[in-house]
DNA sequence: TCCAACTAGTACGATGTCGAACTATATAAC
DNA sequence: GTTATATAGTTCGACATCGTACTAGTTGGA
């Protein structure tokens, strides 16, 4: 998983990002900014999963986890904001990998639910414990402190954005 | 290109910011927002530009107007992090449009320079026309000014994050 | 000079994600 | 109750991205 080409790290809005000479620019270096660390977040869980299982795996078990065992197919989909035949697929490899098990929706025929398994929990808790060196290495450079001050206008901006999507749909 | 499903935008790492009882959870919530912000970023220009083209060939004509007309494969695959298959795929996708053009390059008999044709550049032009409403509408409900404001510690961040992942690669 | 190691670019196959179309079930309107 | 519409999930085909493997050309050290 990890990339053929090291070095740089541009990513998409960079270049972009120059334009100037009016107001745009702070939105596109925003979105620079926030491309890369999305992708470089990714990368670094990926590089310490299993090497055919990816972020959206890990994603759904911790989902199951935290948010809801016996969740739907089509609520997993809607929470990942993906579609709801990549949540096929993604379930498909979690089924395989004997991780979640799927059962009928007594509510709803037409609907399913998804339960995590034992091994299911376990693969999450190795995940977890792979990742904990590197978010101590990343303390000491930049301390959770710092970035639980950033969050609330991140969260902020994403919310407006996303209104906004929606509206502009 | 518009999603299948519209609601919630939740995205890859909500789940997992929810563990708390460590520090680990503000990364993770970091990770979590600056996801559906790329998302919908990429989502929202993709829209707008002609249906089969993406975000990546809106980037690289960006990228040879604004840093460097003449650039190589290698070179722009670097910038935009990602593979170099990906950028021969990309580029091939902007020739057959005529939107930029490839000349061998006189100094290394094996490379290529991609330049941008008048073609090019109009597209650019027209798919930042559309953009402006869009963030017009931004502006008036999170201001390029508080924008501007996080930029410094985001890239800082990202900045941290991007050595870190080349030390542990 | 010559050869080993490296680099630029492409071809190919694998895989993840998507939209469209479909089946089965649910819901709402009449 | 019947029928139209909406929803859950799958299958299928399209396509973007990736890694591997290859060719052609470059570079640096014996």
């Amino acid at each position: 998983m990890v990339r053929q080409l090291t070095p740089a790290r541009a990513g998409l809005w960079r270049h972009v990002s120059r334009m100037a000479n009016d107001n745009l620019g702070p939105y596109f270096a925003l979105l620079y900014e926030v491309g890369i660390i999305n992708q470089i977040g990714t990368a670094f869980l990926e590089a310490r999963l299993p090497s055919d299982l990816l972020v959206s795996h890990f994603g759904v078990v911790s989902h199951l986890i935290r948010v809801c065992d016996g969740a739907t197919p089509i609520e997993l989909a809607r929470a990942f904001q993906v579609a709801k035949t990549t949540m096929t697929h993604t379930l498909a490899g979690l089924e395989k990998h004997g991780f979640v098990e799927m059962r009928p929706n007594p509510g709803d025929k037409r609907s399913k639910q998804v339960w995590l398994t034992p091994a299911g929990q376990q693969f999450r808790d190795e995940a977890l414990a792979k990742l904990a060196p590197l978010f101590e290495a990343l303390e000491d450079r930049f301390s959770s402190r710092r970035v639980a001050a950033m969050l609330p206008d991140l969260a902020e901006f994403r919310s407006v954005v996303d209104r906004l999507r929606d509206e502009m749909k």
